[in-house]
DNA sequence: TAACCGTGGGC
DNA sequence: TGCCCAAGGTT
């Protein structure tokens, strides 16, 4: 739920969650779908269908458990580098090398004295983080939640409170005179986009109970339905139908969304 | 590698 | 008011 995601977004959605499936086996008995529709509007909803999987893979390969290694954690869907790094240091006291955006930002400032880091993760990156984390595991949990803390409250990406800063002293942005970006950050496309529409076609099967009849999608008539409100925000998009047909055939495509025998949409079950 | 994948708070 | 950004992962 944290991917991409801010914490304070996240937590009431994790309480409801883990009231309602407190295990992986608890959660792998109930179908996709209603782990997507809990998902609500925390976005990246196909998170929820690999949390789902993974949950899964759990009950079937793990005796239920969330496995406690750098490797099987990165095995399970959905879980990837920073994920199953984070797990083992933070879960289960392992030393591992927990690399997110906080922690990337830190590097770039302290240490290698640039406004932000690297477009994307590089491998240069990696091996600075693995390179500062300390020997010992306590240690090295310590510090990955130090680090990330600084980032996420002092070090932050819009305006840093340097004044504040318990190693500005030793900071090599700093000393360089607060150089600016050396990139301009190419933000995401989102209005008129499929997302947009995948995003609102997913907001109005998670509204409905069960599943939908294709041209209630299609067609703004239908404004009393009990799903309206949300029908009304696809609508309101103006898309052309092949931009609606495509993005329907994507959610299919990436099991976030079935087809019924009445020829409508449904959450998978 | 780079594009793709949601959402809403804050500045 | 838009735009940036948030505990990334997958293809």
């Amino acid at each position: 739920m944290l991917q991409q995601t801010p914490v304070t977004r996240v937590l009431p959605v994790w309480q409801d969650w883990l009231l309602r499936w407190p295990d992986p086996t608890a959660l792998a008995q109930a179908p996709s779908g209603e782990a997507v529709r809990a998902w609500g509007r925390l976005g990246y909803p196909r998170r929820a269908l690999r949390l789902h999987a993974a949950a899964t893979l759990m009950a079937n390969e793990h005796d239920g458990e969330v496995p406690g290694s750098y490797a099987a954690l990165l095995s399970l869907p959905g879980v990837g580098s920073y994920t199953a790094a984070a797990v083992a240091a933070f879960a289960f006291g392992c030393r591992a090398t927990v690399v997110d955006t906080n922690i990337r930002r830190v590097h770039a400032r302290l240490i290698s004295g640039t406004a932000l880091p690297a477009p994307a993760l590089t491998a240069a990156e990696t091996r600075l983080a693995d390179h500062l984390l300390p020997t010992e595991p306590g240690q090295s949990v310590r510090w990955n939640a130090a680090v990330m803390e600084l980032g996420a409250l002092i070090c932050t990406a819009r305006s840093p409170n340097c004044a504040q800063c318990p190693v500005q002293e030793k900071c090599a942005w700093l000393a360089a005179g607060e150089p600016a970006p050396t990139y301009q950050p190419k933000g995401q496309a989102w209005a008129g986009t499929d997302r947009q529409v995948r995003g609102a076609v997913m907001a109005v099967l998670r509204a409905a109970g069960t599943g939908l009849q294709r041209g209630l999608l299609f067609a703004p008539a239908h404004s009393e339905h009990p799903v309206g409100s949300e029908l009304a925000r696809l609508y309101r998009l103006n898309a052309e139908e092949s931009q609606l047909e495509r993005a329907i055939a994507g959610l299919l495509t990436d099991g976030l969304a079935q087809a019924t025998d009445g020829g409508g949409i449904a959450l998978p079950a």
